[in-house]
DNA sequence: CGGTCGATTGAATCGCATCAAGATGCGTGG
DNA sequence: CCACGCATCTTGATGCGATTCAATCGACCG
């Protein structure tokens, strides 16, 4: 892989806006003062693949700005995407050499990485990292499990109505606005990423969208931006009424 | 939920069968010891829940024989499997008080269980448990993307196969016979508890599995009992040649 | 202006669910 | 010991939902 993606500007971790949800989230100066020591950044466009599955791994990270997405391949070339990496997301796993998933750059993407060896040493170290760690892995581990769901029982239509009300939720926390009155996000995945997070076909992911278009679910204005006039229905047709699907 | 399942017979850490596996297995005699005062053992009859979704959980623990499985449910009733907790499976979640996941015993079932304030204080005093508790969870999130490629993208086929290799490869590592020959060993679970696990209805669960046995793949003697002539073979047929689908 | 990429829509097909009958096996009680 | 009931499993017929194959459309770019 060449290295030019590698980010010359140095950036202080104070300012970095991950800083609090990351693997950091709990570092006390000294700390942060270590990592920064290991750390470097590496950036990303639209479409570039980080790793390829199977590749060895000399460094672990964190998703600073952009999504990322992690895909399993059958040989046959039947895909899943197993996990959607947004800002603060962790990439890779102390303690083993190498990837099991693809990891792609979904949008244009800016990652943190440390070095290996020494974010490991730092972990033996100091409980702060390695704690955080845990605390982020058992909630993409139940971010997984409600996938399961998902992706074994439900209807294409409540595929696509979960996939939204994640998109949408998620959305919502980061700017901080609530979950009330009319939601007005941009989708992140092409239909064809869309399938293949939800184990669809992208005509099935078209078709669906259409139709909740069609039914007032949603309202779309070009492919990509969505308003969803009223979150309640939307979670029904998820058929996950009330509070239900929490996923990242 | 009664408590006539705590069982009054104190065991050894020592002649633990899952001494070397589980949460402990890092553990030094005096964080042994530790834990021996702070453990008691829960027994479960085929079929009973353990902890209904929801519900408070004052302790964690772990499997120590038999199996249990985390289980969501739908408002309208579909379900969907999410693991299959096998002896030295952790359950439960340090730092969080309740389980949003159905966990039933689906055989005859012993758990080793800690009280959770005081497992928690030992996670923060000593580095081994919490280590340890990182290794496996980071192993079943593993497990679960992995579920999730057989939940979104395989067919039936392909999903009765998968289970089937999987449950062969660790029945054949716990008794340490390789997986040369022919492997022979019980099913675990019910034709429904299987149609949950695979996203699949309990009616193709039973006309796949027929199925593989018309066409050779395994033979049957009764309904639980299987011979895999070839693995090679039935590691086709879930899609994965080679080394490919390794879960739990 | 063709060319490409993403998206939409239609028609035909197929895999799995659904509904419905039996078969098998097992424990219980007469 | 056999009859009965119940749970589990098997098998068949039918219909629906999602895939597949294919044509078309719009947006963007060189």
């Amino acid at each position: 892989m060449l290295k030019d993606d590698t980010i010359a500007v140095p950036q202080k971790c104070d300012d970095c806006p991950i800083r609090h949800r990351a693997v950091c989230a709990r570092c006390e100066p000294e700390e942060l003062a270590q990592l920064e020591q290991i750390k470097y950044y590496r950036k990303f466009e639209a479409g570039q693949t980080v790793i390829w599955a199977g590749d060895r791994m000399d460094f672990v990270g964190s998703v600073v700005t952009g999504i990322a997405s992690l895909t399993q391949t059958m040989e046959d070339g039947r895909t899943q995407m197993v996990g959607l990496l947004l800002p603060s997301d962790f990439v890779g796993r102390p303690g083993r050499d190498g990837t099991v998933y693809d990891v792609v750059a979904t949008t244009d993407l800016v990652m943190c990485c440390f070095r290996k060896k020494p974010f490991e040493n730092m972990m033996e170290a100091t409980p702060h990292v390695a704690h955080r760690l845990l605390e982020m892995t058992l909630d993409e581990l139940d971010a997984a499990r409600e996938w399961m769901l998902v992706l074994g029982r439900k209807t294409a239509r409540e595929k696509i109505a979960s996939l939204l009300s994640i998109v949408a939720r998620r959305d919502a926390t980061l700017r901080k606005t609530g979950m009330v009155g009319r939601l007005v996000f941009d989708l992140p995945l092409t239909r064809e990423a869309m399938a293949d997070y939800l184990g669809l076909t992208l005509e099935t992911v078209s078709r669906q969208i259409s139709a909740l278009k069609r039914d007032g679910v949603i309202e779309l204005e070009g492919k990509r931006h969505v308003t969803v006039p009223d979150f309640a229905r939307l979670m029904e047709e998820a058929g996950d009424d009330s509070d239900g699907g929490m996923l990242v």
